[in-house]
DNA sequence: AGCGTGCTTTACCTTAACGTAAATGTAACG
DNA sequence: CGTTACATTTACGTTAAGGTAAAGCACGCT
C-alpha cells in the first residue's frame, strides 16, 4: 500500500553500516544534521555509490558529538575532543598535543563551572529578595 | 514618571546625568552596546541636541540588564522583565511571575552545572589515558 | 515506461548580540 | 579658523548550528 521499505538482502542488519535515514532514527537527529557533520568533519560515512554509509566509528564518533552538545560545548571544541578519543596518532608528540588540547578544555571547563557557580548564587540571593517581598505582600493582604 | 530632572543648561558635572563614555567607563560597555539597548527598549537616554544623556533610571536599568545577562536571560527577557517591573513593579502578581522566570532560570542553570560535572569528570578520566600512554612512550624512548 | 520515494548537492535563510566602517556633525581648544 | 576629539546615524558584517528550498540522480515496483 504505502511504498514498502526496500529490504536490502544482501546488506541484512549486520549493523556493520547504516542508511542515513536509519542514523536519524537511531539518533533522533535530521539527515541535514548528519551531513552538516560530515561537512564539519565530525563525522566520515563511506560511500556506496552516491549514498552514505555510517559505520560502526561514526556512531561512536556520533553519541559523542550529541553528549557534547548536551555539556555546551561547540562544535569546533567537540570536533577537537574527538581527536583525543581517536588517539590514533599515536606518536609522543601528537599525543603531547592532544593532551594540551584536553587540558585546556579543562581548564575552560572548570572556569565555566565556576562562573555558573557565581550566577547561580547571585540569582538566588535575588530570589531570596524578592520573596522577602511577596511575603511582605501576601501579609497585607489578609 | 519616577521623578523628572532639573533642567540643566550648563553642563555640570552633577551626577544626574552621565555622557555615553562615561557609562562605557562607568560598565565597562561600548557606545554601541548602549545605542543597541536603546534600540532595543532597555534604555531610554535623554538627548541634549543630538547627544544622548543617561539618568540615574537609565543606570539601574543598565545595572539590571547586565545582571540579567550573567544569569543566561536573553535581551528580550530582560526588556520584558524591566517593562512588567516599570508598569508596576509592586504587584504581587507580576513579582510572582518574575520569581517563576526565575525560578526556571535556576533550574536550569543547576541542570547545567550538573551536566558540566559529568563532563569535567569524564574529560579527566580520558586525560588520565592519555598521560598513562604518553608516559608509556617516554618510557621506551630511553 | 512511468511512478514514488529516498538520497544527493547547491545554495540561500535564520537568530542574537553586537562589531565595524563610512560619512557626517559639533564642540572645545589653540 | 583649523584641528582634534568625540558624537551621531546608517548599514552591512559576523558567528553557530543548522533549516529550508530547489532540482537532479537512482532505485525498485508495476
Amino acid at each position: 500500500m504505502w511504498g514498502r521499505q526496500p529490504v536490502q538482502d544482501e546488506c541484512v542488519m549486520t549493523t556493520e553500516t547504516m542508511t542515513i535515514r536509519q542514523m536519524c532514527d537511531a539518533f533522533g537527529v535530521t539527515a541535514r544534521t548528519l551531513r552538516f557533520y560530515e561537512a564539519k568533519e565530525l563525522l566520515f560515512p563511506q560511500r556506496h555509490g552516491t549514498r552514505r554509509l555510517f559505520t560502526r566509528q561514526d556512531r561512536a564518533r556520533l553519541t559523542l558529538v550529541l553528549r557534547g552538545k548536551r555539556f555546551g560545548f561547540s562544535l569546533e571544541d567537540i570536533r577537537q575532543l574527538l581527536d583525543m578519543y581517536d588517539r590514533d596518532g599515536s606518536n609522543a608528540a601528537q599525543l603531547t598535543r592532544t593532551f594540551q588540547l584536553a587540558e585546556a578544555r579543562l581548564h575552560q571547563m572548570e572556569a565555566q563551572r565556576t562562573e555558573l557557580d557565581v550566577a547561580i548564587a547571585e540569582l538566588k540571593s535575588e530570589m531570596d529578595k524578592t520573596a522577602t517581598l511577596l511575603a511582605g505582600f501576601r501579609r497585607a493582604a489578609e
